[in-house]
DNA sequence: GAGAATATAATGTCTGCACATAATAGCCCT
DNA sequence: AGGGCTATTATGTGCAGACATTATATTCTC
């Protein structure tokens, strides 16, 4: 999301309303209130650059920066030559930030504690070889749990392709969180992220502590770096966690 | 997410590399490429925006662009006078498209269909009230079923403030579903969304053709405009749901 | 030395202009 | 008609210069 951090706080109290600069923010507001009141309707094709910069009395440059940012929120549709289209459907984007666990906890207030369960070299499951896209040989297998207050809150269960990620093999998970690790060392990945839910497995359950079968949100992620499979994760959350964002 | 369609594919077979037009993608990709080589350092402060533009050769509002793209995507901190840092922790960001059901439906090349399943006045429990910041006047409160190929996928149980929404009093359900009632004609709102894991209620078990206690996920939503309350829904899938986005 | 006033440096944004790019619309030719 | 070339048009982006906005740094005052 842009900032947006009003730019005009009225100025004192003996100017009126003051004469209000034009900003680009000052132009997407007025963008968005017709699309809310419908002046520029669902499908409907709305005037072009050059004739909103005359209206709005600023330089086409400024028109572009607020339609674009209208765009990337997912409200308009601009094609070149074709004009700028208000989307039908506009679909909602949910932007969730993915904080690192113990940032989470700790920033819930709660003490934080991180604990191995198991690290073992081995072949990966045919699932994960297919969404880390590498062959069959041997992976790092790692199990652990985070903890707030002292009390479990995600399992975290994880596959590392050892070309994709040399150093991580010679660090001391016990103590070094591999997630942590890899936010130190590989930074700026990319990846995808699924989310559903699950009934917990029976160790993972008794990891957790709730009864096995429970629902339990579940987080998978695959992380790459430029093409370069490195991890494959899933995190198991203890019953009750939600994952909030606005909309 | 702003669009970047690699603007240059190559230009013939003669011309060697070709000069490589500087556009603000190309200095992304070369602020990029020092920040995951480490040449710039988490927490460092990086040369300013006029140094840039010297060193890259172009104007300082094309390094300007770049920036400001690699800090809305989180990578970098930008503040006035004080300049530009690397961000210490990326807090990784997943959008997710929260897509109208039917539409996500019949993407995946099903056949569509919408059953109302409940439709009454009453008040709302407290959590709902909560969300929507409304008294405990009645609301309309209703219950359908999202299918796919005729087998049920969603479950959906609705709560509208008849103050945020009058409209939708007078539409009947049963051919139109609230929700895309809603997208046509309470468009660009705002609102809240959470998700979660739960064990299936029996009733909503029993519509979605599942065991009760069941684990399925759970998309819970509040919708406002202009900070009136709009409506409060929960949505529950069908077991195997998984809700997927790249990061 | 503490606090307030002031200078300064970095980013934010506007303007006006130019050209690049992409896609539609129209034309021409067969 | 049909197919392909060309003209046109709306958006995408670059540049240089200017001013606005905001913190930080510095200096001044008591």
């Amino acid at each position: 999301m842009p900032s947006d951090p009003s730019p005009r706080i009225a100025a004192g109290h003996e100017t009126p309303p003051a004469p209000e600069a034009i900003t680009w923010q000052t132009i997407r507001a007025r963008a968005l209130s017709r699309l809310r009141s419908g002046a520029w309707a669902p499908g409907e094709l709305i005037p072009n650059e050059a004739a909103l910069a005359t209206e709005f009395g600023c330089a086409r440059a400024t028109v572009n920066r607020a339609l674009r940012d209208l765009a990337e929120a997912g409200y308009l549709e601009r094609r070149r030559k074709a004009g700028t289209r208000v989307v039908r459907n506009p679909v909602r984007k949910a932007t969730l930030s993915i904080a690192i666990i113990r940032d989470e906890i700790e920033a819930g207030g709660h003490s934080y504690e991180y604990r191995l369960l198991s690290r073992r070299m081995a072949p990966p499951p045919r699932a994960v070889q297919d969404a880390l896209g590498t062959n069959t040989h041997p992976c790092l297998h790692a199990c652990a749990l985070h903890l707030a207050d002292g009390i479990p809150r995600v399992h975290e269960e994880r596959w590392v392709d050892p070309g994709g990620a040399p150093g991580l093999m010679e660090v001391d998970l016990a103590t070094t969180g591999a997630n942590a690790w890899l936010v130190e060392n590989v930074r700026y990945t990319e990846g995808t992220l699924s989310l559903s839910a699950a009934a917990a497995e029976a160790h993972i359950a008794a990891h957790l502590g709730c009864a096995p079968g429970s629902a339990v949100f579940v987080l998978e992620r695959v992380t790459r770096m430029r093409e370069t499979a490195i991890t494959w994760v899933r995190m198991t959350y203890a019953p009750g966690y939600r994952m909030t964002t606005a909309i």
